[in-house]
DNA sequence: CATATGTACTACATTAAGGTGGTATAATAA
DNA sequence: TTATTATACCACCTTAATGTAGTACATATG
């Protein structure tokens, strides 16, 4: 039962659209149900539809559903006590831009990514 | 014949120091040979040799050489055509960051990796 | 019940990166 | 000339990521 506003799309239609086998598509979509970006409604007229609106999705969501976001926290010479009161030598000129880039993720969301050039990836 | 007055390192004493085999470092030496990093000397009391002293050889002469810097360069979006004067939807949130990091590439050198704990990566 | 969906599980193929090993050759110091 | 070094090929292995495919099953609409 579909209780949402938002489209609803079928693995038989995304796989047309982006030209991928639909068992594949599947599996990958079953899997990001799993890690609940979407919501999969099975049945007669069901299909897959946003767990939530795309704009409440954070990259840092994605990438720590995907990787870990731990991966972008450590300290770039690999030392477990680096911090801003035990620096390591790189810490004071990388630890900035890797702050930077951490907010990036936490504070973009993946409707921000709707005019991206999917081919370049 | 050796006019430098930095060490010499023999593919044999490399490949017992970092316990990889000697053949697989030499491929690798000879690949970093070309690309201009070491120098190596062929013959009796041969070896590999800094082409020029560590703290002149820059993370983004490597990058580059390994994988081409322009990687770094684009559009997060994937767009060719976005500047600062044309900026695509995330432009001015992520080029900054982008930019940053270029610059601690340009800036930093392989002789400041002295300290980096290997058995992190 | 019939049909159209998603799910589960399995097996295998493809590709790229990383790594191992052999043989022959070139260069150089002693 | 001999011993010690690097270089050039070549063939193959391992691993991980990605992709392909088949079969059976669960779920929900009408």
């Amino acid at each position: 039962m579909i209780n949402s506003d938002m489209q609803v799309f079928t693995a038989k239609h995304l796989a047309e659209v982006l030209t991928i086998p639909d068992k594949y598509l599947r599996r990958l979509m079953t899997d990001m149900s799993k890690k609940g970006f979407i919501k999969s409604i099975q049945g007669r007229e069901g299909g897959y539809v946003f767990a939530k609106n795309a704009s409440k999705i954070y990259l840092s969501d994605v990438v720590d559903a995907v990787e870990g976001i731990e991966r972008y926290n450590g300290c770039i010479m690999g030392h477990e006590t680096c911090s801003d009161e035990n620096p390591c030598s790189l810490h004071n000129t990388y630890a900035p831009i890797r702050d930077h880039l951490i907010s990036f993720l936490l504070n973009t969301t993946i409707a921000e990514l709707k005019d991206i050039n999917i081919s370049k990836f």
